[in-house]
DNA sequence: GTCAGCATATCGGAAAATGATATGATCAAC
DNA sequence: GTTGATCATATCATTTTCCGATATGCTGAC
């Protein structure tokens, strides 16, 4: 077994650049750095640096080395930093990444609980629908809706999002209902200016369906509004139009030999298995919101 | 420091339901086992297993460590991989996906004098225009055309893959020359089935331009060769044409008021920091090709 | 109630890590 | 060229840790 001291003289020693100056940044006698190394070399049976009096440089085996060494390190911290009381329990920050639409239909109502239920923990959310670099932002979670992906290592898959068409009832009698998926053509459709077209399934196939659009708009949440506002027929996620729906001013379209593509709401995180506590917890709660 | 051994223990003991089981896989006494266990604990200063007679139970913080327990042993094989022989020099199996056009203009030609130069090493080339799951596929590098990209954390920039619109003499002079970017809609424009539209960069803002197109393929070798054919224009990256265009087969176009959107060579490797040599060397062959 | 399996306490001995000093080697400055 | 400082490491006594074997208390099954 790699003694992750030893590995830690090794790192040391290389960005210092002798090992006397490791022993002094690690308050350890010179020779204990030395006899660490030593140790190190013997268990992996290599010689990992290349020590003239003056000078160390890495040998090749220490090149490939290193890094790895370095990641154990980060590992290490990583394994005591989960055990710290914040990171154990639902307690501290919780940064979460979400569209601007799902946080407000999905998240916002599922947060007065939450909290209350774990008074320890702050959540702070940040809707935007561009994609987050995770690790830079220092988010902890990101929800996203998309495409049905088979890369089951990288997300965590929460749910099913079936969508359908919507239009509102002012918009469908003064126009008409489409029957069939050529019918779109003679409708108005309301897109996503970075979504351009529409999937639909057609026994089991995915038809790539670029749409006529005369309106189109960044946000999902424009276009919702203009969909309830007459404006034409927008493609969303049920989640996102259910309360319109019940209050009677979204109907949803169902075609004949169409219907749209269900996607998935998929957590991403940091490092897909080390999924500290408070993370595990929201992605439960949402979850069990989604399945209502 | 943590003690790699101590932590196997604890990993063996959950795995295996009881220490004296884990005693008996690891081949020590069921008593250093017993105080592996406990020496981690006072380490972490937590209570990690919950020891009744019969049964061990993780506690809270157990279960918050023990992934990560895992995590630092897999790192640590993955160390002692690193340096074996195969892995330190460039020998063994290098398995490499990319695009069947990638693989076919760049690698190919960049395959010998590399194979040339690492006589130990074996190449194994995935050419598919499907992504790939890099550790279930066990490639150890994929190649990818896409556009640029700033999350550097996950792929390593290879160089730019400058692109142009590209048609045939013979198509050109039966349909003329479009000049605009508004000219294409009297031309015959082919498309990737998955890529139904094309990115025009207009003084700075890139523009999505749905393509109208008689002819797709799912395949960028069949557009192609319809493109070389005559069949109209098509979007490609200028190392898909050069042969053709020093041979006189294709022309590239340049409108007045759009350039093609510049892609990025990415390489994406299962963990990005830990890179064997003989991924490294072959991503430097890479890179230097593209220079060229 | 008996017995088998388990976790762990105890303790002598072995092994390993440590501390202080010493040695040879290398580079810089005079 | 010589001196001195710094460095890596050898040596050895000491301390600490680790290990092995036996022993003890406990729990659940028969």
């Amino acid at each position: 077994m790699i003694n992750l001291a030893d590995a830690e003289v090794l790192v040391e020693a290389v960005t210092a650049g002798s090992l006397a100056a490791a022993s002094r940044r690690l308050g350890i006698a010179p020779m204990v750095a030395s006899r660490r190394l030593a140790a190190l070399e013997a268990e992996l049976g290599v010689r990992l640096v290349h020590r003239t009096t003056r000078a160390l440089s890495l040998t090749t085996a220490g090149e490939a080395f290193l890094p790895h060494a370095r990641a154990l390190l980060e590992g290490e911290a990583g394994a005591r930093a989960a055990l710290r009381p914040e990171a154990l329990g639902a307690s501290g920050l919780l940064r979460v990444s979400a569209s601007n639409a799902f946080a407000r239909k999905i998240i916002g109502p599922l947060l007065p609980p939450f909290l209350a239920a774990h008074p320890a923990l702050k959540v702070e959310v940040l809707a935007t629908d561009h994609r987050v670099d995770l690790a830079a932002d220092g988010v902890d979670l990101a929800i996203r809706a998309g495409r049905v992906l088979d890369n089951s290592q990288m997300a965590k898959r929460l749910g099913d999002s079936p969508r359908h068409l919507y239009a509102s009832p002012a918009y469908l009698a003064a126009r008409g209902q489409p029957r069939r998926l050529a019918d779109l053509v003679d409708h108005d459709c309301l897109t996503q200016t970075s979504l351009p077209y529409w999937d639909f399934m057609i026994d089991g196939h995915v038809l790539h369906h670029r749409v006529q659009s005369r309106l189109s708009a960044n946000s999902i949440d424009m276009i919702h509004e203009a969909c309830v506002a007459g404006a034409g027929i927008a493609c969303m996620a049920d989640w996102n139009a259910t309360r319109e729906v019940t209050g009677g001013m979204l109907v949803p379209l169902t075609l004949e030999d169409a219907v749209v593509e269900t996607w998935g709401i998929w957590a991403i995180t940091p490092s897909p298995r080390l999924v500290p506590p408070k993370v595990r917890l929201f992605v439960a709660a949402v979850q069990e919101r989604l399945q209502q």
